[in-house]
RNA sequence: GGCGGCGUACCCAAGUGGCUAAGGGAGAGGUCUGCAAAACCUUUAUGCAGCGGUUCAAAUCCGCUCGCCGCCUCCA
């Protein structure tokens, strides 16, 4: 299995630290407001890294934080009226929401921040007494030039950097770099007591304390969205190799941007849609197929055309599921061998899991196991053209459903019935229609029919696919869908 | 200014040295159908931003040019 590794701007082999066993750390999010799809494409990535690695059989131990203490949460509680940790609390909850329905699942160890400052002291202390860090007016600094190999995975010179510094020179700093560890409170602000006084954690040391303290201070894979990898995960990196001395995560994964009208998804723009406003025009797994379609480290362009052509794709999904299932109502004739397409389709179907694999092998390239998914759906619909009877046929059909279902469970999508996935559609399409009216127009219209009453018929289709319900016509019996695209 | 990335059909998107350049969406034509829908078939890139170079061989490597974006400040 390849990963591209941001440290070492390539694709590598990955080899975990402990046979068999992978340690992942993402940076999950801030409490402080509602999650935007940015978000759910960082969670969604790393998602789909931990299911993957599990399928390959790893014992996968996966950390991602929240960051429950910060200027952004004091902020808003001050906005909100209400205490800081009401805020964290609050958007905790919605953040589980989110991720609920987009089908992330909880990480092994979700740590928070303001659990940790007992382990954050600690290593404070402990970089102050190695010389790292200092202290200033109750405040405490990392050294950033003590430690050598700052810079080394952002990329980034030293001397560069502070000459076209844009931040704020605090005097109190020796090296405009240097970033805080620990934060002098003002008054009225959360606190906790420390060695130097009544404070609070800076940023990027949470990281670390929680990294270290759940998965040890060497540990295989840490990621996040390409924005932390400057200053956070190189302030990350410094101060933890500081701290034990040996190296911190080997594999670095960061995915791309969300970007609307080609610009950066961003708050400060305010350019950005929330997982909420996505979820009231469309399916959950619309959204995650999406996501999914690109690869995890190029930009994504977002837009509601593009989500429809994904509503498609799924739909393409749904539709062949639903055809594999008429085969099988259908009677076994009992023909014992193949049938001509049954062996070219039996090839397709033995190479498929192996490319799967290989794409995803390859810096879990989703959007390639994706095309070999529609391939292979492709191949199924030309099978069922060619009229498959025997038991030999049923073999390969039941086969390419389990297929289509266990590459879907990685990807986490394709895990309904076509009947729950239509009917998830009516909803967000707000379709004026119940259930129990649909199968009264049909039996209407099949009525009608019978006594090749074609226009009545015709009627009643048109007016059901004015709701954007579509009627297909089988040989003993009318289904339902719903129209997409 | 420094560092990094991107530019593949009408749209989205894989492919980073070698079979006919995946896959999805959209369009056109066809098969099937009472009519449809779905599905399938055919079709839409002798060409991968442009120019030059390396090579038996390049979308893929190198150089230059053009265009777009990101990071360098909180940010998934």
């Amino acid at each position: 299995m390849k990963i591209y590794n941001t440290l070492t701007g390539r694709k590598e082999e990955f080899v975990p630290l402990i046979p068999n066993k992978v340690k992942i750390y993402a940076c999950g999010v801030t409490v402080y407001d509602h999650c935007h799809i940015g978000h759910a494409r960082s969670a969604i990535v790393f998602d789909v890294i931990r299911r993957y690695m599990r399928y390959k059989g790893f014992d996968v131990k996966y950390v991602r934080n929240f960051t429950d203490i910060d200027d952004k949460i004091i902020n808003r509680a001050k906005q909100e009226g209400i205490t800081w940790d009401a805020v964290a609390k609050k958007y905790t909850a919605e953040y589980y929401k989110d991720m609920d329905r987009l089908g992330v699942g909880r990480a092994d160890v979700e740590p928070k921040a303001t659990e940790h400052i007992e382990e954050i002291i600690g290593i404070i202390k402990g970089l102050i007494e190695k010389g790292y860090a200092y202290e200033v007016d109750s405040s405490v600094y990392f050294s950033v030039a003590k430690f050598p190999g700052y810079g080394k995975l952002s990329k980034r010179d030293m001397e560069e950097m502070t000459a076209g510094a844009r931040v704020e020179v605090d005097e109190r700093k020796k090296n405009p770099l240097d970033f805080a560890l620990w934060k002098k409170s003002k008054e009225g602000e959360p606190s906790w007591e420390s060695p130097w006084g009544l404070g609070r954690p800076g940023w990027h040391i949470e990281c670390s304390a929680m990294s270290i303290k759940h998965l040890g201070e060497s540990f295989d894979i840490h990621g996040g969205g390409a924005d932390l990898l400057f200053p956070h995960h190189e302030n990350e990196i410094a101060q933890s190799e500081a701290f034990t001395g040996r190296p911190f995560a080997r594999y670095w994964v960061h995915n791309g941007f969300i970007t609307i009208d080609k610009e950066k998804m961003s708050k400060s723009l305010g350019n950005f849609f929330t997982i909420k406003e996505v979820l009231d025009k469309f399916d959950p797994e619309v959204v995650r197929f999406f996501l999914l379609s690109t690869h995890y480290r190029s930009p994504v362009e977002f837009s509601d055309e593009q989500l429809r052509e994904a509503e498609s794709s799924i739909d393409r999904y749904y539709s062949t599921i639903v055809r594999i299932n008429d085969f099988f109502e259908k009677e076994d004739s009992g023909k014992e061998e193949f049938s001509n397409a049954g062996e070219i389709f039996e090839g397709l179907l033995l190479s498929f899991q192996e490319k799967f694999k290989e794409a995803m092998d390859d810096d879990f390239n989703t959007a390639l196991a994706l095309g070999h998914i529609f391939e292979l759906i492709r191949e199924a619909n030309r099978f069922l053209d060619n009229k498959p009877s025997g038991s030999k046929d049923r073999e390969l059909l039941l086969k390419t459903k389990e297929l289509l279902r266990e590459t879907g469970i990685i990807l986490n999508i394709f895990g309904r019935t076509p009947y729950e996935w239509y009917l998830s559609l009516m909803k967000i399409r707000k379709i004026g229609l119940s259930e129990k009216d649909i199968p009264e127009k049909i039996r209407e219209r099949q009525a009608a029919r019978q006594r090749k009453d074609w226009h009545t018929a015709d009627a009643i289709r048109k007016e059901l696919e004015e709701k954007g319900i579509i009627l297909e016509d089988k040989k003993d019996r009318t289904d339902w869908k719903v129209k997409v695209g």
